[in-house]
DNA sequence: TGGCATT
C-alpha cells in the first residue's frame, strides 16, 4: 500500500467524522465540517520508530487513536523497494493529543519483536533538526548515551542523543546529539572533532552536522555499488575491448605453454580472464609464483613493451614468460609509465632513487606489475574511463587479509590496490592514514576473496623492494590474537 | 594490524 496522500487522509478523517456524527449519541444534523478544523495550525507531526515492519497503518492506528484523532499516519516506505522502513510519522488532529502520546509511548513501550522500544517525538521536519543535528563518530563501543551526553553538554543544551546501534543492540560507535541552535552545534564541532581518541577507536572523534536526506540517500548508493563486489580485471575494463585483449593473450599463453610443456593446458578448457590468471601463476622454482597474465587496474593501461633489462627480466625460461627471482628470491618489478615506456627495474638499488618518482604523481604513476610477461598485443587496446569509486571497507575470509607494511608515502588505496591486483580477486585495500596530517602512516591492508591469492601475494611480495624499503606483507593479525610475529 | 558508521 502507497503512502497516504494528505487529501486521502482528510477523507478517511471526514468519513470517520461522519460515521461519529452518525452514531446514536449525536443528536440531530451538524454544519458541515470546515476543513481547517481537520487540524490544529499549531498540530505537530510527529516521528515515530521502531515499529516492527509487519504492522501498517491500519495495525497503528489503535495504538495511536487513544491519545486523540489521528489526522494522518503514514508508514515511511522505500521510495525504490517500497519496503516498510520500521517507522512512521504520525499527525494528530490536535497538538496536544500528539504530547500524549510522545509522553505515553516515547522509549516507554517496547512493540512486539523490536529491540528497542518505541520512539514517538516530533520529526526533524518540525524543528529544522538538519543545522543543529551532528554526527559524533568514533565513539567506543562501550559509550551510551549518557556518556555522550557527558561529553556533550558543556556546549549547549542538548534535545536528543542517540548512540546508533545494530539489531543486536550493540553500538555502532556512533551516535547523534541534536543541540537546541546550530551555534551550539557548531561549537561543539569545534571542540571536540578530532580533539581524542577513545579507549579502542581506530581514529580520533569524529564530530560533524549530520547527514541531509539528500546526502544519506546518495550515501546509500554509494555503499550499494561497492557492495556490488570485487575488484577484478573484468569487471573494470569494458567488455569487448578487453575481450579481446584476453582472446590475445590467451593466444599468446597457449604458444608459450605449448612450446615447452606440450599438453600443459588441456584443450577446450573455457577460458575467462580468471583463468588466465590461474594459469598464470605457475613458478620457475615450485614456489606459487606472479601471474603470468597482466591484470590491469582501475586506471592502468595494459602491459606496455617488455622491459629489456638484461639479467633482471628474462622473456621465456623454460617456455613461461620468465618471472625472475631477485637474490631475495623476489620477482622483479616493473613498472610502466602512461606515456609509456620507461620500465624501471625495482631490484637494483642504484635505481631506487629514479624508480621514486614512479610513484610520486598521480598522473604519472599508472601500474606496476611484479612480472614480466609483457606482449605489446595491448597497444591497440582503449582505455577504460577512469572509475572513480569510493571502494568500501570489508574483511575477506579468514586468511585472505593482509597487512602490508613498509608502503611508499605517496601510496594511496588504489596503488595499493593496483600492486596487488595482479595476485587475484581484491575485495578492499585500505591504506592507514593520520587523521591529523592526512598522510599515509606507510602500512595498509588487502583483502582477497580467497586465501590462496593471499598466500600468492604473500609469497610474491613479502620483502619486496620499492625504493629504499622492502615490503612487509603478512596475513593481518586476528583481532584477539595477542602479537604473534 | 581497519572495518569510518547516518535513526
Amino acid at each position: 500500500m502507497a503512502r497516504l496522500t494528505e487529501s486521502e487522509a482528510r477523507r478517511q478523517q471526514q468519513q470517520q467524522l461522519l460515521q461519529s456524527r452518525a452514531s446514536p449519541m449525536s443528536s440531530g444534523p451538524e454544519p458541515p465540517v470546515q476543513q481547517d478544523s481537520m487540524k490544529d495550525l499549531d498540530a505537530i507531526k510527529l516521528f515515530v520508530g521502531q515499529i516492527p515492519r509487519n504492522l501498517e497503518e491500519k495495525d497503528l492506528k489503535p495504538l495511536f487513536e487513544q491519545f486523540g484523532k489521528i489526522y494522518e499516519l503514514t508508514v515511511l516506505k522505500d521510495r525504490y523497494t517500497g519496503m516498510h522502513k520500521g517507522c512512521a510519522f504520525l499527525t494528530y488532529c490536535a497538538r496536544d493529543s500528539a504530547i500524549k502520546a510522545q509522553t505515553a509511548l516515547h522509549e516507554q513501550k517496547t512493540l512486539p519483536g523490536m529491540a528497542r522500544p518505541i520512539q514517538v517525538k516530533p520529526a526533524d521536519s518540525e524543528s529544522r533538526g538538519g543545522d543543529r543535528k551532528l554526527f559524533v563518530g568514533m565513539l567506543n563501543k562501550q559509550q551510551s548515551e549518557e556518556d555522550v551526553l557527558r561529553l556533550f553538554q558543556p556546549f549547549g543544551v542538548i534535545d536528543e542523543c542517540t548512540v546508533l546501534r545494530g539489531p543486536d543492540g550493540n553500538s555502532k560507535g556512533c551516535a547523534f546529539v541534536k543541540f537546541s541552535s546550530h551555534t551550539e552545534a557548531q561549537a561543539a564541532i569545534h571542540a571536540l572533532h578530532g580533539s581524542q581518541t577513545m579507549p579502542g577507536a581506530s581514529s580520533s572523534l569524529v564530530v560533524k552536522f549530520a547527514d541531509t536526506d539528500k546526502e544519506r540517500t546518495l550515501r546509500r548508493m554509494q555503499q550499494m555499488v561497492g557492495q556490488l563486489g570485487i575488484f577484478t580485471p573484468s569487471l573494470t575494463l569494458p567488455f569487448g575491448p578487453y575481450s579481446a585483449y584476453a582472446q590475445a593473450l590467451m593466444q599468446q599463453q597457449t604458444t608459450v605453454l605449448s612450446t615447452s610443456h606440450g599438453s600443459y593446458l588441456s584443450p577446450g578448457v573455457a577460458f575467462s580472464p580468471c583463468h588466465i590468471q590461474q594459469i598464470g601463476a605457475v613458478s620457475l622454482n615450485g614456489i606459487p609464483a606472479t601471474p603470468i597474465a597482466p591484470a590491469s587496474g582501475l586506471h592502468s593501461p595494459p602491459l606496455l613493451g617488455t622491459a629489456a633489462v638484461p639479467g633482471l627480466v628474462t622473456p621465456i625460461t623454460n617456455g613461461f614468460a620468465g618471472v625472475v627471482p631477485f637474490p631475495g628470491g623476489h620477482p622483479a618489478l616493473e613498472t610502466v609509465y602512461a606515456n609509456g615506456l620507461v620500465p624501471y627495474p625495482a631490484q637494483s638499488p642504484s635505481m631506487a632513487e629514479t624508480l621514486h618518482p614512479a610513484f610520486s604523481g598521480v598522473q604519472q604513476y599508472t601500474a606496476m606489475y611484479p612480472t614480466a610477461a609483457i606482449t605489446p598485443i595491448a597497444h591497440s587496446v582503449p582505455q577504460p574511463p577512469p572509475i572513480i569509486q569510493q571502494q568500501q571497507q570489508r574483511e575477506g575470509p579468514e586468511g585472505c587479509n593482509l597487512f602490508i607494511y613498509h608502503l611508499p608515502q605517496e601510496f594511496g588505496d588504489s596503488e595499493l590496490m593496483q600492486m596487488f591486483l595482479p595476485f587475484g580477486n581484491i575485495i578492499s585495500s585500505k591504506v592507514f592514514m593520520d587523521r591529523a596530517t592526512n598522510q599515509s602512516k606507510c602500512f595498509g591492508f588487502v583483502s582477497f576473496d580467497n586465501p590462496s591469492s593471499a598466500q600468492t601475494a604473500i609469497q610474491a611480495m613479502n620483502g619486496f623492494q620499492i625504493g629504499m624499503k622492502r615490503l612487509k606483507v603478512q596475513l593481518k593479525r586476528p583481532k584477539d590474537a595477542s602479537h604473534p610475529y
